[in-house]
DNA sequence: TTCATATTTTGATGATAATCGAAGCGTGGC
DNA sequence: GCCACGCTTCGATTATCATCAAAATATGAA
């Protein structure tokens, strides 16, 4: 259940039980145990009760759990990349080889930079502003939501940092629209259209 | 036990037993369907078996756990700071507030930096190097330590990154050895002696 | 109002897991 | 060679947990 969502989308209490492969009663028990330990928040909205991850620390809680669950043994390489470690949501920005890169070539290009105050979040350069722009992404809209404006977020596949945060967000929001990435209904995956292709290539070098 | 040995130290099986307070037949079992799971590591030497977390990952995979389990009821400051909070050991380097301070610092007067290449590592800049080699830690044997130099390790009290990787166990020896700090003998606490507070204030800015 | 749908609660059952004492197995000390 | 010690394995007991059907609750639709 909590894996699933990871996606960011909020899932009905019976959604859920059909996940886990429970009756909704027994989902149910589990729902409400995991709203008790605040790893999840429902928002009623009529007779459907959403259930959705409580934050980005319940997020990142899971995702580093996956790191040691899914540890191959000591020298063993991975298996054949799936559409999952291309590119996929995590909580509610771009993870795998995709969020990977980017983070890759937002930090290079100077985009953005560790705060010098620490905390471990990163600010935009003017010079990330500026390529933001190009993007429709504006300061005012980040600035106004209430959370940080971007973190390293350890991937779970490719164990490097993607951009989490408000910019992540933001990206994710702009590329889905921009149609250069389409989502799976079913999945966390993120499928890269031809257009895409093409622009992530012009825009970040970034090569699929 | 798990968190037990965050401090870095490896205990023995009746040992960890106690801590948890069951015998020691049920404490082996739990150890070793921890070691199954890759979550502790073993080190036998006679007749004597230490348990160990595995690595950076199970760490930080503990304190991850930790920000979701102690997070406080939404609108509440916490408690009064114990000396857990002040200063302790994270597997094998400094954290709490003092570990804070010190990565902080460390960002601030640009001592480190963030890898460009990604990977969320910090590199130690030249400047970085000439203050390290003040305090007796020379290059070559942070390099040969087959792990990442530095990066940020979130810090489950300050909810900030403290430094980890094979320069934050350097320091937290170098601190030790100048006698800066003392380790309690019973938990992960550190202490900071007057000497310390002496020469913190002066080198790196930290007062206590 | 009445019915259908989504969800939770309850209560009973069966599966599973934790626990401990006793016994077995290495290792070090004498 | 023998014993003491630390640790693990085994077997049996007990407690706990997950699960589901049925009933209850709540919402929306007809």
């Amino acid at each position: 259940m909590l894996l699933s969502l990871l996606d960011g989308h909020a899932r009905t209490s019976t959604e859920l039980s059909i996940i886990a492969g429970v009756t909704p009663s027994t989902g149910s028990v589990h729902l409400r145990r995991l709203e008790q330990d605040r790893l999840v928040k429902t928002h009623r909205q009529g007779r459907h009760h959403y259930y959705g991850l409580s934050g980005p620390e319940a997020a990142r809680a899971l995702e580093a759990l996956q790191v040691v669950a899914g540890a191959p043994r000591a020298g063993f390489t991975p298996s054949t990349p799936g559409p999952l470690l291309l590119a996929r949501t995590c909580y509610d920005h771009m993870a795998g080889r995709l969020g990977v890169l980017l983070h890759d070539r937002f930090t290079q290009m100077q985009w953005m930079a560790i705060d010098s105050s620490g905390g471990g979040i990163y600010q935009v350069t003017s010079g990330g502003w500026k390529m933001l722009a190009a993007l429709g992404i504006e300061p005012e809209s980040l600035a106004a939501a209430r959370r940080k404006l971007a973190y390293p977020c350890l991937d779970w596949s490719e164990r490097r940092p993607h951009i989490g945060g408000a910019l992540g967000a933001a990206l994710l929001q702009a590329f889905l629209q921009k149609r250069w990435i389409a989502r799976d209904p079913d999945s966390r995956a993120v499928s890269i259209t031809s257009a895409g292709k093409r622009d992530l290539a012009k825009k970040f070098s970034v090569v699929f």
